[in-house]
DNA sequence: CTGAAAGCGCTTACAG
DNA sequence: CTGAAAGCGCTTACAG
């Protein structure tokens, strides 16, 4: 049962208070420039209404929304998930809201998300997805709007990006496997630009140690457990078997030990599997699930760091920030 | 590099399409009320400015601010998932933003988050976590906001609630396994209500059926992989070892899985093992686990009818909907 | 169908 | 240190 008492303003508490609004106004949102007695005067009457500051006539008389937008194409079992918690941290600890905007995994409602985000005056936007297309890249680079890319880092932002090279993933992960030993490795991943560079990373690195050309399955994004067993089953039904298999996410390399050990094989030593995100099971199945590790936290801290500094000086020093990636070895390669 | 053009306002395009800033905003918000030949040349001025409506300005004039609260523990692997991902999806599609408080395992800033909700006038706000102290409660009481509480179903809402009894999951879980023939329960779970509803509804029937008192072991939130390991070991220095483990997680009861496959035992003939959630990943692993599945989706659409009913009368009839469970039998019990 | 004008609840330069 | 007042960009009852 809802009372419906009216909710108490800024100058309900400046009569109580027997101040004006202005007074409280400096009170709530710089204490110090208000004397003491007068300070403790209104301190009383917000809690004697129980006030709350409407933050909307505050971002309408600032213009400062403290909303901030991140676009993701799902939730439940994503590889950015981590990164997402990491950004509300570390935004919502700076007095800003984030907006989860989700784009659907194949970032159908990205414009209409981004729309959104403007409508609402969103002080940034940080995109997990693609390169949006040249219509958005128009209307958002004609907003004093911030946009921050992340994951991928293009070679030229829109305007600021923090992410890593999936190029350097790809072709440190072939490194990690020659090194191994591997000789047949098979890639299983997406369609789509980012996929695409760390296969290409690979493959690039692949064919200077003199190994044949990697096979390969595609899936549309995103991935999940039932793909890995999908690329089990094609993988199985190839002319000569690999000995690797390099997955585009963890589920997808988990899904195929599951597999893989239905089948007698043993992981590593019959076939070992590399996959990608470092999620929180990784470390705990068995075998352990050699991986590559994306700092989510880090990114979100960057992203929070260039946000202050757009704030205090509409300059931003590095427009693009690599916070590179680790490879973490464990026992499936 | 952001271009500093002044962003469009209402005001411009009405100066561009030559009529009053009034006109202009009932052509956004409500088309048809505008003659055509007029809208025409409003539209054609929008495309040109590129005009954004500014929610902020409209949420002030109308207070109404879209804005809905929704209030979890933490997002990664977190059984409030799919629900979360639900809530964004059906509450986008009525034009409202989705702000998602992250209040901690703990539910440490529960306080916080609702005052930041407050502040940005949300309209509504959505607890998944424990029922909030009375202090919290009366602050709630006090606002027009509504109050949504789900997962757990309270026999006396604060406001409204949407969700499932616990203690009828442990009721049902004690009557499938009694039916399965288990006879001696060893249940992992967290501290706290909602879980010690679930444990008491299983020892309830279990009594009933004349079948030892259950074995415990209880973990702080959240529960994770790791739990499940450190559960097994426990379990393994038992005088009696159980031949049912009942989980309150499917993290767990992976883990648990994992373990015992580990240990040389076989899944369920030597242990069976209940989760709780059906994860995606539930269906998949070897062998599949049984599980008790709750419809976040269905959660998500209740919220988003009592919003809309809310909105239309302030009037809701049913100010608790109890939307069940599924207990899903597959192989790990 | 359209316009002039008041109002939503704050913030902040300007005076004092 | 404090107050009066303008302004943030919309919406909407009221007139016409």
């Amino acid at each position: 049962m809802k009372s419906p008492t009216r909710t108490p303003r800024l100058e309900d508490v400046a009569q109580l208070a027997g101040v004006s609004s202005a007074t409280v106004s400096r009170f709530v949102n710089n204490p110090q420039v208000v004397a003491a007695e007068t300070g403790k005067r209104i301190r009383a009457a917000i809690a004697q209404t129980g006030y709350v500051p409407n933050a909307i006539a505050g971002s309408l008389a600032t213009s400062r929304s403290r909303l901030v937008s991140v676009m993701i194409p799902d939730i439940s079992p994503s590889v950015f998930n981590s990164t997402v918690e990491a950004m509300i941290d570390e935004l919502t600890a700076e007095g800003k809201v984030v907006m989860i905007g989700l784009t659907g995994p194949d970032f159908a409602r990205l414009g209409a998300q981004v729309d959104a985000a403007l409508a609402r005056q969103a002080e940034a936007i940080i995109l997990t997805g693609p390169m949006p297309d040249e219509a958005l890249n128009a209307k958002l680079r004609a907003r004093s709007t911030t946009v921050i890319q992340t994951w991928g880092l293009p070679e030229e932002p829109l305007d600021v990006a923090v992410g890593f090279s999936h190029a350097a993933v790809g072709e440190e992960s072939a490194a990690f496997a020659i090194r191994r030993g591997y000789r047949r490795a098979h890639l299983v991943s997406t369609v789509g630009l980012r996929a695409e560079r760390r296969r290409d990373g690979f493959r690039r690195r692949w064919a200077e140690a003199g190994l044949p050309d990697p096979t390969q399955e595609l899936f549309p994004i995103p991935l999940h457990f039932g793909h890995g067993r999908a690329a089990f089953r094609t993988m199985r039904r190839m002319a000569e078997q690999p000995d690797l298999v390099v997955c585009s996410s963890d589920w997808v390399a988990q899904a195929l030990i599951v597999e893989a050990q239905a089948a007698g094989l043993r992981v590593p030593d019959d076939l070992a599997v590399l996959g990608f995100g470092n999620m929180a099971f990784a470390a705990e199945m068995r075998p352990t699930i050699t991986t590559v590790e994306i700092d989510g936290t880090r990114i979100a801290r960057e992203c929070a760091a260039m946000l202050r500094q757009r704030a205090l000086s509409q300059e931003i020093v590095e427009r693009r920030i690599d916070v590179g990636f680790r490879l973490v070895v464990r026992e499936s390669a």
